[in-house]
DNA sequence: CGAAGGTAGTTGACAGCGTCAACATTGTGT
DNA sequence: ACACAATGTTGACGCTGTCAACTACCTTCG
């Protein structure tokens, strides 16, 4: 679907803050962050090149709007991840809760990056809600006795680098060759998790 | 020390390669990845503004180059930190290499950036040798006993992945500050690379 | 109903950017 | 000495983010 004309926008386009962080998001899916511009997802919106500027104060103020559509996207999948996972096998969870931060960051590399990338003021709060799913699941599996007592917003955050480095190093290809050996990449990543698991579970 | 002036520069520079990657770094260091551009680098070397292109094919190509220089540095770092750790412990050896890995990080979140960011052909070969180094510290480990026998390529880069996750999330302010909680980076990053090793160590 | 004012969008301008084509200068090898 | 290759310069193009000034529409109050 091309630029809109101007066919249905009767000056007032209705809701453009959203439309422009859809243009956003679909830029950065089909050319990369590097081909995002404002005036890019205006025309892609059908409006002239400064209208985003009634919306966003900036560049970067768009790009944390769709950062955040990233944000909760995430939490979501996390979310639906864990609810499909047993209930009391932690391991189990902990993987679900991994491997769907890793599927995403597959699915959408470019959205990965506008989330973790140097754009400033995008900071705790934002993925704070998925990071709190982790704590709570490893709050969870030391109560069950199944996960090693400690502090858990320190093992949470271990786990989060470890699966996070995983999604970053897959998403932009920084994984050598040789290491993923033709692997399958869903086996390969959860066996990667398997380690910081043994050391935490008991 | 401003911009270089006709003084020195008789036409031809001399080693312009090396002038513009050195001005792209400090332009990393003290403005930021966004700033980095091929103008301003050709602006503080003293040259006009499409002299780089004798050097470098594009603005690309002056950043692979920047980025090749972080690998050498990081990779030297941790050469470093492996040669003043005890011969013995491999769990000393494995955090000062994580730890060499992230204080990098910590020094020039920039400079990470550019090597991990999403700038293409930057691939595994530059930072192959860093990782080489990891393997080997960790096949080490398994002749000594010290750590549990297992493919040392997938060891590696769980551990990898551990690092690389902390030193970006902490090198992009990304820690919720209720997780470090006033404590020393250093301390928490090494108690954060702790599980993966107990996972490893026997 | 009609004027007032705010909200949302437009036009035009500016400087900075990456890149290309054409040209100028310098060093080198025959 | 001269041609040639390497290196650097000038000028142009279209793209970008952003600002100022202007315009169209909606709402709301008199």
């Amino acid at each position: 679907m091309p630029d809109q004309t101007a066919k249905d926008t009767p000056y007032h386009h209705g809701n453009l803050r959203q439309a422009l962080i859809e243009a956003g998001l679909e830029i950065l899916e089909q050319e990369g962050s590097r081909a995002l511009s404002l005036r890019k997802a205006a025309r892609k919106a059908g409006v002239s090149h400064t209208a985003p500027y009634r919306h966003f104060a900036n560049k970067e103020a768009l790009i944390a709007a769709i950062a955040e559509e990233g944000y909760r996207e995430l939490e979501a999948r996390m979310r639906q991840a864990l609810a499909a996972s047993p209930p009391d096998d932690y391991r189990s969870r902990l993987t679900a809760l991994g491997w769907a931060y890793i599927q995403f960051a597959l699915e959408h590399p470019h959205h990965l990056r506008v989330m973790f990338g140097d754009f400033p003021e995008t900071c705790q709060p934002d993925a704070g809600d998925s990071f709190t799913l982790l704590v709570q699941t490893i709050a969870a599996g030391q109560a069950a006795q199944a996960i090693v007592p400690g502090d858990p917003l320190q093992f949470a955050l271990s786990l989060w680098a470890t699966v996070h480095g995983l999604a970053t190093l897959l998403a932009e290809h920084k994984i050598p060759a040789i290491v993923l050996n033709g692997r399958n990449t869903e086996e390969f990543a959860k066996a990667c998790l398997q380690i910081p698991y043994d050391g935490l579970m008991r």
